[in-house]
DNA sequence: TGTACATCAGTGAACGCGCGTTCACTGATGTAC
DNA sequence: TGTACATCAGTGAACGCGCGTTCACTGATGTAC
């Protein structure tokens, strides 16, 4: 019996492709292991998406606007803000690894472009909790980013092994550049 | 006219994948786009590497032996040591690539564990150069490693878009670090 | 110095397989009357 | 309330293609005598 008008194929998509990508990265599954996962047809995935980048490109907006969300929720304070960027990476990691390989995806796509301007004006606001001086707010803009994004990345790839919880592990280390930018 | 006794056909096929790997990632290419490529016959890379994760343990162990004499030339300090780090990252972008995504080649390979080691020795040398009390080394050792990772990955990503000179551009934000924990 | 032979790096034809794509079709749903 | 029809999400068979793997073969090189 051929359960025509799911309802929710695009959704049972995507949530097979963010399964797919947190088993074994972004490339070694194809649209028909996706369909099978999903278990409907062959056909499906490219009815809705177009291709793969179709998909990615889904799931990266939908990636920043949970990301965006996530900065959002977070304390109003820098390190509490860096904290929540890595809380992200690990609990979404398959939409975090989409979100920062462009070449996976359309990067202009329109609501790609939109989500990730949320999520990039609330690292900005973390950022002016601990300066306003536009000269001083780039760099240490930049480097805020970097040690999140660092410590994410190196906690993903699995090379860090500091234990369970990631953001006990992760706020002494944050806070040796917060300080530093506080004083 | 074969070419019998190629003599540097392996070296030819791992640079053709360092070369495909820069271009277009770590997955989108078959071992027989690399064979052709180097100009020989399809069958030569299983040859050589058994199958694409031996090869890409080839281009991790080479790859961890170069990060570990770049991060040897170094200056005798923190700073230069994270700059010799995202140097080698951009420098290096498919060899940095694989080193740091573990599930593509065989992590436990001796001459990648060797190789390895080498490297963190060199990182730990640099965090020496900043405090030896065993305690704080170990947080301000990942602290760096993030930000100088994280730098990279963004880099790399192409997401920072700071002009041609990633030196330049990484010194001062690097340098919000290595002042607190100079100080 | 010349010959015979073992070794083994690399070849190339053949294979079966999973892939993305195409396309005529199915049937559930919403709407007009 | 019932019937007819348009829409379109999803199906499934068929296709050609590039892939990894296998395997008998080639021929360059080194060594023994």
């Amino acid at each position: 019996m051929a359960n025509y008008h799911h309802g929710n194929l695009r959704r049972a998509i995507m949530d097979a492709a963010v399964e797919a990508i947190g088993e074994s990265g972004t490339a070694s599954w194809s649209l028909r292991e996706l369909a099978r996962r999903a278990g409907v047809s062959h056909a499906a995935p490219a009815h809705h998406f177009g291709d793969k980048a179709g998909l990615l490109t889904a799931v990266a907006a939908e990636g920043y606007t949970l990301f965006a969300d996530a900065l959002a929720a977070a304390g109003d304070n820098l390190l509490d803000t860096g904290v929540a960027y890595v809380r992200f990476a690990v609990e979404h990691r398959a939409h975090f690894e989409v979100m920062f390989t462009p070449g996976l995806y359309r990067a202009d796509d329109p609501e790609v472009v939109a989500a990730r301007e949320r999520a990039t004006a609330e690292l900005t606001r973390g950022v002016r909790t601990v300066t306003t001086d536009p000269a001083r707010e780039r760099d240490f803009g930049i480097a805020a980013w970097s040690i999140a994004h660092g410590f994410a990345t190196l906690w993903l790839s699995g090379i860090l092994d500091l234990g369970d919880d990631v953001e006990e592990a992760a706020r002494p280390v944050l806070r040796l550049l917060v300080q530093k930018v506080t004083d």
